[in-house]
DNA sequence: TTAATGTCTACTAATACGGTAGATTTTGTG
DNA sequence: CACAAAATCTACCGTATTAGTAGACATTAA
């Protein structure tokens, strides 16, 4: 139930980026040192996400990166998808990578799975990056203000 | 986001318990055989469940072990919690190895993940096993009638 | 032409996962 | 008491996954 290493990072970067939408391309080298991550793994992890149709590159010197799309329009599931495969907790509740289990009409574990199923996605699937930016910027006001978290563990 | 196969095993073993609860004790080769669990994983996955509070055990010849409470007090959440460790996504949200992450009070990902742990577990610790066989019961009377599944993927 | 950038393929180290082995302790039964 | 059947305990092993690295190649601005 982890949410590893490249899709976190991946998330970063994809903050960072929706955070400069329509500012132009970002290089690999500044998004690596603004978010602490190791710089040859954040380019696979680019690469990936242009792939899948998320991000534009430009290549060359003065190269870069930028959304592909209006960062309302990419979610977080679509991120982690394309990095970890799957979110399904079981692949028999995976629309990725459905595969039976043995007595799938009985299997009563099958259906609760499929309700945590649904409430990732639930989450995952409506979160944009939009989103995110939004929640950095209110943040990072709360915090200049120096108000208490109003989370808390 | 995956169940590990020692979860899946031991929600499949806890509930073949449940569905005998107050029947006496079942013995590890009965559940293994009948639940197809490789018998000495299937050893250490109730070890570790009995060291947890949720089974207990008798030993020596015709021993064998049992729920220590009633499958309506039992969770889903508790089982996996004890084999897997943490149910969050990311340690900074987690209430069983929460540690901080760089800058937690902007951390966004942070406060999503949060949403995705509270989905889950909002599943997970309100499933009981007593719901489990219940569900279980439901399931096999749809097969016995031949109805179609209610639920698709 | 050159230096700075993304692209691609392959590799490596560390860790977690799934499972096994074997000796030990406990206990019901003859 | 002896024995066999059960849980207990500790340690190990092979494989897959994860996290990260290396280095050659392609492209482009200046």
């Amino acid at each position: 139930m982890k949410l590893s290493k490249k899709s976190d990072y991946a998330l970063r970067a994809m903050i960072y980026l929706a955070m400069n939408y329509q500012k132009g391309t970002l290089q690999i080298k500044e998004i690596s040192t603004k978010e602490k991550i190791p710089q040859k793994f954040l380019e696979n992890i680019l690469l990936t996400l242009r792939k899948a149709g998320m991000l534009n590159s430009k290549m060359g010197l003065k190269g870069g990166y930028e959304l592909a799309r209006s960062p309302d329009l990419i979610t977080l599931g679509e991120v982690i998808r394309a990095l970890d495969g799957a979110i399904a907790p079981v692949d028999c509740v995976s629309k990725m990578s459905y595969k039976p289990c043995s007595e799938e009409v009985t299997c009563v574990i099958r259906s609760v799975m499929m309700d945590v199923r649904n409430a990732i996605t639930d989450v995952l699937d409506t979160m944009t990056f939009a989103d995110m930016c939004k929640r950095a910027k209110e943040s990072l006001e709360r915090k200049e203000n120096n108000d208490v978290l109003t989370y808390v563990i």
